[in-house]
RNA sequence: CCAGUUGGUCGGAUGGCCGCUCUGCAUACCGCGAAAGCUCUGCAGGGAGGAAAGUCCGGGCUCCACAGAAACACGGUGCCGGAUAACGUCCGGCGAGAGAGAUCUUAGGGAAAGUGCCACAGAAAACGAACCGCCAGCAGCUGAUUCAUUUUAUUUGAAUCCGUCUGAAGGUAAGGGUGAAAAGGUGAGGUAAGAGCUCACCGCGGGCUCUGGUAACAGACCUGGCAUGGUAAACCCCACCGGGAGCAAAACCGAAUAGGAAUGGCGCGGGUCAGGAGCAAUUUCUGAACCAGGUUUGUUUGUGAACCAGUCAUUCGGGUAGGUUGCACGAGGCAUCUGGCAACAGGUGUCCCAGAUGAAUGGCCAUCAUGCAUUGUGCUUGUCUUGCGGUGUUACACCCUUGAACAGCGCAAUGUGAUACAGAACCCGGCUUAUAGACCAACUGGUUUU
């Protein structure tokens, strides 16, 4: 699971889906959703997951902000390595850009309840991105192990999808 | 023991599970690479602060400018001596102010170089002033006395005098009131009234004076004879200091895309229609007509050559994303000795002690320490209280004793919150600001005991 780093990506994953809970504020985009002749420039549509973390300055000064982000670090570490763990499917879909804004409540809260906060806020994306999906007509791949990076067969039907900008 | 002043130290501890980053060693299983190596895996070790904060000063370092500094402008500093790489910092003193004291505060040069300002009140806020008041003399009015004249009384005139009132021109700065501040203060003499007008003391100014001190300054003596209102955190003057920007500095490597330059190749064919092949197609073959850039030149008018435009390939340079360096051995920490009142300096020994870059140094849990609250218990200390108690006694004091309560201290249990302020970003020296709680040392004042 790599981070996210640059500030534009950030940006396009802000005009994704979104889900607020007491903890945090869950953003994510899936790399379908864009049309074909961004799609061709994407550079990272091999199946990667990338999340990245937000705590703004509203939130607190920098000690605050610090132990925020370390926490929802935490809860996402632990909720990746139990679903990989357990070998069933992971809450988090290939091929996304997630972003976890930290808001104030999470420095107080227990910490398994921010990890359900995450859980639950992960199900609801991951609904909202399949029937996004299948709206468009295609069906969101499982995400298999091996899954071969240097595939082109989802390159080739994006081509022929009609171009519905989101 | 209580209250306080100053300086300093620490700012949770231990353990378990799971992680992050850096360094070293090992490994070559998966992946990348021509290789070096990267990645992966395993082990070991390091991993936030006293302010990391504010970014207010001073430096190192880098680039730019000037290559000689100076001057002007602008900014800063401002008692004296020392420390320091430097400072607006620190240390030791001086002056002034606050406090009972330990101690604290202090932007503390120049106001007889100049300009300006001093609200309100007040006469006046300054080229040394005059509202009220006080005052001798002058002029006028009035009164009294004396003299002369006249007379029954009166009247008139002159002179003198004190007082009241009025007026003009003065004298004065005692007193009044205003104000943050009013032209030295107190006392005596003096005067028409007053006044440094004179004198004593105090204050103030001056001195190539003396004593102490490196100096700021302090003391003494002599002298002047009251001059110099305040404000420079108003302009200003004087002395000293400062070139500018900053690690997002700067150096190196350098993808894709677009654009630029050089070299070389092509300079050709292109679409439309018809027919054939083919399951079909944006594929292929054949034929037809149309179009097939510009300039120069040769020519048999078919077309050939060169250049430009166009197109393709290669190379180059600038340079973006990104990466590497800068980047952690330093005015370094600790211990100790020497010099110094101290800041600090020097010597010796020892240690290596964060290095992230959407930004690591963590998440969860357990135990303990400490804090707070409640309960229980004990102690003796203090306050209070009980007693046909004891001793001395004018009231009363002391000793013994009883105990409900309060305060204090110790111990135990339970609960609670989990610490306050706060997160390195090139590095040092400071300043300022924030900070729960704990501890240590020295000193001051009070109380008790000896």
């Amino acid at each position: 699971m790599d981070r996210l780093k640059k500030r534009s990506d950030f940006l396009r994953v802000a005009r994704g889906h979104k889900q607020v809970r007491r903890a945090l504020v869950l953003q994510a985009w899936h790399h379908q959703m864009v049309p074909p002749e961004q799609a061709a420039r994407e550079t990272s549509t091999d199946g990667a997951i990338r999340i990245g973390f937000t705590v703004t300055k509203k939130v607190g000064n920098a000690v605050v902000r610090n132990r925020v982000r370390r926490r929802l670090k935490e809860a996402v570490r632990l909720l990746e390595a139990s679903g990989n763990a357990s070998g069933q499917k992971s809450a988090f879909l290939p091929n996304t850009d997630y972003v976890v804004v930290g808001r104030l409540s999470a420095l107080t809260m227990s910490f398994a309840e921010i990890q359900r906060d995450l859980a639950a806020a992960l199900d609801k994306i991951g609904a909202q991105i399949g029937r996004r999906t299948r709206q468009l007509g295609k069906k969101p791949e499982n995400p298999a192990p091996d899954h071969s990076p240097t595939d082109q067969n989802p390159l080739k039907e994006q081509g022929i999808k009609p171009t519905d900008n989101v």
